[in-house]
DNA sequence: AGTTAGCACTCGCTTGGTGAGAGTGCTAAC
DNA sequence: GTTAGCACTCTCACCAAGCGAGTGCTAACT
């Protein structure tokens, strides 16, 4: 496929430009034009004849301009785009906004994603870091009043869960120090993919009549580990998917595949490499046939976690887009890092 | 206005029952039959056109059915709607299905709307409880690693708000005791209003070297404060518009005006009473002209903090909604009670 | 006075046909 | 391999005719 004349990828990259800026079928004058009159549009015709029957672009019907194909953008995006950088102000702005915003983690990768569906007016995906093998790092048990808490569990994917906990029984000293030493005993450093209701009851069980009263506490553990180990999504910007014309017309299945979560999430994981970008049909599910999508992975602690992207038209600016995506993720899973970087 | 004969007032709910479940104007002879034929169609034509002429009816053109008017809606809402209570079954269900959702407050909204949005097909929005004269009622430093900590602040008006802070200096229990101090001290009793970024600058200087490390830990303190006194509203199946033939006109203006947030903020907070019913142009803003909005306060210790509700078309099942958003937000005011309720 | 049957009428929706415009494909010449 | 010229194709916007649903009105009835 690369074996394409000059002048064929030059025809091609105008037209995918032209397109991705206009959204009109870009007929051969204009091009003619754009090239500086160099050749005629005759000729341009017939390379772009023969462009169409290699299927790199597409024809809406006979006598209007030319389209690309989602090969095209393919070619496209694998040969002819220029990689452009993100300038240094655009990344401290990004960066700043990102930092300033301290919070838990889930709250991180909300406003992340609020950021990038701005910068895109795409819908925009976080996922949180879900990792199986987490373990968990610290358990701490936060009085609120004389019959609740908070129970905050920090998990070694960087991941910081909370709950609010009521007990019939007066929360005091002595029942925090029972509960440490449990955690100390029975949690610390354990995987949470080991913490479950099951094992919580035999736990229970086994610590007799004596913590009893622990008991939705540590019902509450179990429920943060399975939070954990719980990939979360988060949608940011759906009404963006209104303002791409090409995509009103299925708005409605796309906004209820977003809605459903778990094919979204199966998409995610499906992603083997650090950057992926997946046009039309190339995308896992039928739900996403006409529309784009461009998603980095982020790390924390060197350890691919979770996801940052987009969900947009065939029509992106790809070549804008990609860069931004990229630095995004990484400033994410340093952010995430922190938490983690020492002990 | 109540003047409308027996026969009027059972015309106009036909049509507005009917035209609720179909979507369709409504012609004399399905009414007609509808009334198992005590009266002509004729008559009922004639009663129609009264009803018309009294505002209360529209013709979408001169051979159509006739279609509610706001003002119609108005009226049945206000005298002609059976008062329907919901099934114990149904209560339990909401109740089941919010109570077993152990979490912090933001969530348990976040959920409240989910389950709205799930439960009515429309947009849901559930507001967190924004009081400018909540008081703190406790402040707690969760250690998480050797430089970073989570901060958690109670409010009186139910909210908890934490955040994580990084320290350049380690954090041990000096630092702790330190920090616990001040909050005695400066915070706790105090009024979230009162506690600002100027305040916390002071109060470091006046505390003087000693505590300068204490800073990032304070400041921290400030956004908290602001978080507790900021409305958060949170949004759910904002894909619903599309379920709605009749909005799908607008849905790009309601979507956008959905996200600007504000005016929504606004809005809310211009609700007197405690169930607020605006349909149509009754609403504060234009841009729910077509729309219908059903919003019930909830209240957390005796005092009305936040609201929760929905945004749909007008054609609303307004029997049926109204009722279940009653119900949710007295199930949402005693779960966010249950931290404040002693002491 | 209120109710009814009958009927002409209005209006929106759909279908089919027409004309303009944009851009192509093809052919023949360079 | 490139170009000019021209017929061709297809979409879009506009208009007219036919239909069907439901009305408004009139005149007669209780």
């Amino acid at each position: 496929m690369a074996e394409l004349s000059g002048r064929k990828q030059q025809i091609l990259a105008i037209i995918i430009e032209r397109f991705i800026a206009t959204g009109e079928p870009v007929g051969s004058k204009a091009i003619c034009s754009e090239m500086g009159n160099a050749v005629s549009s005759a000729t341009i015709r017939n390379d772009m004849a023969d462009l169409v029957e290699l299927g790199l672009l597409e024809q809406p019907h006979t006598s209007a301009g030319r389209v690309p194909s989602q090969l095209g953008y393919r070619y496209y995006v694998d040969n002819l785009m220029a990689t452009y950088e993100l300038g240094i102000d655009e990344q401290e702005r990004i960066k700043i906004w990102l930092q300033s915003f301290s919070g838990e983690p889930d709250r991180l990768l909300e406003k992340a994603g609020s950021i990038l569906a701005e910068l895109t007016d795409c819908v925009a995906v976080s996922s949180s870091p879900a990792d199986a093998d987490a373990k968990i790092k610290r358990i701490e048990l936060v009085p609120l009043s004389e019959h609740t808490a908070m129970i905050v569990l920090l998990a070694t994917s960087g991941i910081l869960k909370s709950s609010v906990v009521r007990s019939e029984t007066q929360i005091n000293v002595d029942i925090a120090e029972v509960f440490y030493n449990i955690c100390q005993n029975y949690f610390i450093g354990k995987s949470v993919s080991d913490i479950n209701v099951m094992v919580i009851q035999t736990l229970v069980a086994s610590l007799g009549d004596r913590v009893f009263i622990m008991s939705p506490f540590l019902c509450a553990i179990a429920d943060l580990c399975e939070a954990v180990k719980t990939t979360e999504l988060h949608l940011k910007g759906q009404s963006n998917i209104l303002n791409h014309e090409e995509l009103s017309e299925d708005a409605f299945s796309l906004m209820d595949f977003l809605h459903r979560g778990t094919p979204l999430e199966n998409m995610l994981g499906s992603h083997k490499k650090q950057l992926n970008v997946a046009i039309g049909t190339e995308n896992l599910y039928r739900e996403l046939k006409n529309s784009s999508t461009i998603f980095s992975k982020y790390s924390v602690g060197d350890k691919d976690s979770g996801s940052i992207g987009i969900i947009g038209p065939t029509r992106l600016d790809y070549a804008r887009l990609i860069p931004s995506i990229k630095y995004l993720a990484s400033v994410i899973g340093n952010l995430l890092s922190e938490t983690l970087d020492e002990e």
